[in-house]
DNA sequence: TAATGGTAGGGGAGGAAATTCCTCCCCTAC
DNA sequence: TAATGGTAGGGGAGGAAATTCCTCCCCTAC
């Protein structure tokens, strides 16, 4: 074809849709021998035609071109782009060099050219002129630059969120930090004057804003930092200052390490889910710095395990694991201060330079950059990508890694699916009160080894017939329990399943590794990398299931479901039928066994002998049962609802281990959770059913009694969409509060309410912001927290073990029932239990709980004498 | 360079639909 | 103004109340 007129005419078509600095002529093709990866084919491969661009689409461009023009000539002919990746992953690819990787390189020479936004810019023409160092590790890390900040922005009267046209920003403060975090050189940026920060190496007073974002934007370029840290940075702070400075054509808007003079706008999008939730993002160029944002990456747990969190606040997460909170300093009275005084602005220099040391001190906590290293290492991704992107990119680049040193060409598209395919198996739960020993075996890395031991693949995936291939015999493949094909390992081997291999081998050896590890720093950097492994193959299986993905053939994920389904009957009804014992529950990859007749110390050694039995008898390498542990009282509620005291082995303390119910849910109120904990430690921990029963039924007389305090009684739902089709409490609150003082809350905020009698009978209409009850003195509905909030959870609990008759005679209506009242938040029982009156408007003396209080109303300010006398306590007004 | 791991499942809220309950009313038996 | 027998009881109509069913929503288990 390469001398074809029609071959000429596609580089002239490809050239005029290039810009002239990719102009293409025929050095730019090249006829190469592959296999696709997308379904098995037999070994020699085919012909492709190999383009070398910068241009991203130019296959795509090709493939249109091809399959537009060339149809009449060559009949049934048609073309599909193959392997068209971002450039930095092709890069990472082909010359094998992935993040954190030393490299030498043999030639080159110095440019600079108009594009790089980089320190130092050499050219090398060949790839073979780069090589991987090998006696610098990757433990050896290069010494990168942190920069952890915080800006302050000037709001109107109304309070409203901040908008970058028209509220200017007065205050930038931080810290400049090593990757081991052990030198440390604080910032503050303001404008106007302000008591000297002893702490800050820099306190810079500006005469305004302008002036403000020049000295700051300087200071960064001489700093040179390439992470960038903060809390919600991503999604405000770095979006804002670009936005502003573009306002104030100012030129240099743009975090990169050279500034260039031109905007690019920070991109806004929402994007929804097969499940319906909605999902906010701005992203922000900058180029040559990392972007890590704290309450994103601890929130959706792109490069950890996520946090669940009641609320993903600064404050709230630096209290939990820092044991320390913020500078209390209401937002309302930011402008106030910042207008009055030399100390009022010092305070507010404090307030914004800690709020950077906290979220520097999340990254140190988290092992974030240790973590994002080595998923880099393992996934082949860069680290921008992990940063910002989701599960898929870990996989996505692994498995074209993988393809690329098997030879295998991945397609540039695939039919997208957006179909639900079935998914594990739930077991009937037997449900009740156990007081035998319960013991749980499960499967390890079920999923990774269902595609591992039945070879799953792209490449091996013949679909629901395989007679394409007549040299294939039933020996030859594998036929899932949905009826797909695969062909078995001794045919070819999936280099999916090659891919899920080599992480868990090299989980293995980090675990090892870790056992080893001398220094706190090689001990972090193993854990990092077994987690990483762990993580990268369990997001193995989503990946070939994603809706709308990269690469999705559902075929392979449901044939892993129903690998799971088979395997797991298998077992129960081995556990039933040859060990004679009830499988009272199992869920995917476990199940449960109730040694009725059996003591403690027996039952593990039972449940060891089961699971040997199981795996010689009917299961291959990898997949493999094992005893996890034995649980003592045990209550089933419900499928994927239990409870029970928890031994890992047989001189284990053992430990309350609860699942599903409101005491592992963030959207029941603290009263419910707090005694539904206290309730089970009597029942499960110390049997004492007594115990037990009194104490549920002081909490029922309490809320009565209206001694509880409205804290405890705060439920907090996140807000998961923009419109709701029916109406809820969180939902309706957001309205009211739009209303009320035009305050916005984004979709994926968590609101906290408490529900109000105000007349209204809905009870979405009866949500309330709890620092407004307070304020307008609303009384809690207390028939609510005992009917919908506290009866049924407690109901489920006791009704098992003690019986429907009983838990309404002693618990829900005992004989001596004090008359019911109203919780009225400013009453002595209240709120206001926690604080003390000095004087006439001043609150002081801050006990732990108000701490604590403060974390979900607003703050009381006047706590750490930092702020003028004068000002007025949020709770006074 | 627009972005995006999966399914199973409990339980609360709230509205629609189906069912039960209650009262009024008419008529007939006696 | 004038005119008007009673009680018991079935069954339909119509509306209120209670129940069931279904969907949305949130969050969890794995």
């Amino acid at each position: 074809m390469t001398s074809d007129k029609q071959y000429l005419a596609l580089i002239r078509y490809l050239n005029a849709n290039v810009s002239s600095s990719d102009l293409l002529d025929e050095d730019n093709f090249e006829i190469v021998r592959a296999k696709s990866i997308w379904g098995y084919s037999l070994d020699e491969g085919e012909n492709f035609l190999k383009v070398f661009t910068t241009k991203f689409n130019v296959a795509e461009m090709i493939g249109n071109y091809i399959n537009k023009n060339m149809q009449q000539t060559y009949k049934d002919f048609s073309v599909k782009p193959f392997g068209c990746l971002k450039s930095a992953t092709q890069f990472c690819i082909e010359t094998q060099i992935f993040g954190f990787d030393w490299i030498d390189v043999k030639e080159y020479y110095f440019s600079n050219f108009v594009n790089t936004r980089c320190d130092i810019n050499i050219v090398c023409d060949n790839t073979e002129d780069l090589e991987k160092n090998q006696t610098l590790s990757r433990n050896e890390i290069a010494p990168f630059k942190i920069m952890a900040f915080d800006i302050e922005v000037l709001t109107g009267e109304d309070n409203s969120f901040p908008v970058a046209t028209e509220n200017p920003i007065f205050l930038i403060a931080g810290v400049v930090t090593d990757i081991k975090f052990e030198s440390e050189e604080k910032f503050v940026f303001q404008v106007g004057t302000a008591e000297k920060v002893s702490s800050a190496r820099y306190q810079v007073f500006c005469e305004d804003e302008t002036e403000l974002l020049k000295s700051w934007f300087e200071y960064i370029k001489n700093t040179d930092p390439d992470i960038l840290v903060g809390h919600n940075i991503t999604g405000f702070d770095i979006p804002f200052i670009v936005e502003r400075m573009n306002f104030l054509n100012l030129s240099n808007g743009y975090f990169g390490k050279n500034f260039v003079n031109y905007y690019v706008a920070p991109r806004r999008y929402t994007t929804s889910r097969k499940n319906g939730i909605f999902k906010e993002t701005v992203r922000t160029r900058s180029d040559g710095v990392l972007q890590l944002d704290t309450c994103y990456v601890l929130k959706n747990g792109s490069i950890c395990y996520p946090l669940k969190e009641y609320k993903y606040s600064l404050n709230y997460l630096a209290k939990k694991y820092l044991g320390e909170g913020k500078i209390s300093v209401d937002y309302k009275y930011i402008p106030y201060m910042q207008k009055k005084d030399d100390h009022s602005r010092y305070v507010l220099a404090q307030y914004c330079l800690k709020d950077a040391e906290l979220s520097l001190k999340l990254v140190s906590k988290f092992k974030l950059i240790t973590s994002l290293i080595q998923l880099s290492i393992y996934t082949c991704a860069i680290p921008q990508t992990l940063l910002s992107s989701g599960q898929q990119e870990k996989t996505w680049s692994s498995i074209n890694n993988y393809a690329n040193s098997y030879g295998y060409l991945i397609p540039h598209s695939v039919p997208s699916t957006t179909e639900k395919y079935k998914g594990a198996m739930v077991v009937e739960p037997v449900t009740g009160y156990y007081t035998s020993n319960i013991g749980v075996a499960d499967f390890r890395s079920l999923y990774p080894s269902i595609i591992i031991r039945y070879n799953l693949c792209y490449s091996t995936y013949l679909g629901t017939s395989y007679s394409q291939f007549p040299f294939l015999t039933e020996k030859d493949i594998y036929k899932t329990p949905i009826g797909i094909y695969f062909v078995r390992q001794h045919i070819r081997k999936g280099i999916f399943p090659i891919l899920l291999e080599n992480l868990l081998k090299e989980r293995a050896k980090k675990k090892a590794e870790l056992k080893n590890a001398k220094t706190d720093f090689e001990k972090q950097l193993a854990n990092d990398g077994q987690l990483a492994c762990k993580l990268n193959a369990n997001a193995g299986y989503g990946f070939t299931g994603a809706d709308n993905g990269k690469m999705t053939l559902t075929a392979i994920s449901e044939s892993v479901t129903s690998y799971g389904k088979m395997l797991i009957s298998q077992a129960k009804k081995i556990v039933e039928e040859e060990f004679k014992y009830q499988v009272i529950y199992g869920d995917t990859d476990s199940i449960m066994i109730n040694f009725d007749n059996l003591g403690f110390n027996e039952s593990f050694d039972k449940l060891k002998e089961i699971c040997v039995y199981i795996n010689k008898t009917c299961f291959e390498e990898p997949v493999s049962l094992e005893p996890e542990k034995v649980y003592k009282n045990f209550l089933l509620q419900a499928k994927k609802h239990y409870i029970g005291f928890m031994f890992m082995f047989p001189g284990d303390k053992g430990k309350i281990d609860a699942k599903g119910m409101e005491l592992a849910r963030r959207d029941s109120c603290k009263l419910v959770t707090e005694t539904l904990k206290k309730i089970t430690n009597h029942l499960f921990f110390e049997n004492s059913l007594e115990m037990a029963i009194s104490c549920a039924k002081d909490v029922f007389e309490k809320l009565r009694m209206c001694e509880v305090p409205i804290y405890d009684l705060i439920i907090i739902r996140s807000l998961s969409k923009k419109k709701y089709t029916t109406p809820q409490p969180h939902s309706k609150l957001v309205e009211k509060l739009k209303k009320r003082t035009n305050e916005v809350k984004a979709v994926g905020e968590r609101i906290s309410y408490v529900i109000v009698n105000n007349g209204e009978s809905a009870i979405s209409d009866k949500a309330e912001d709890p620092l407004y009850a307070i304020k307008h003195n609303l009384p809690i509905d207390v028939d609510y927290y005992i009917n919908h909030q506290l009866k049924n959870p407690l109901e489920r609990l006791f009704v098992p073990i003690i019986g429907k008759e009983n838990f309404k005679k002693c618990i829900l209506y005992p004989q001596k029932m004090k008359k019911r009242k109203y919780i009225y938040p400013n009453s002595s029982n209240g709120i206001l239990k926690y604080f003390k009156l000095e004087g006439k408007n001043r609150i002081s003396a801050c006990s732990a709980k108000k701490i604590e209080l403060e974390e979900i109303l607003a703050q009381c300010k006047s706590c750490r004498g930092e702020i003028p006398p004068e000002l007025p306590c949020t709770e006074q007004e």
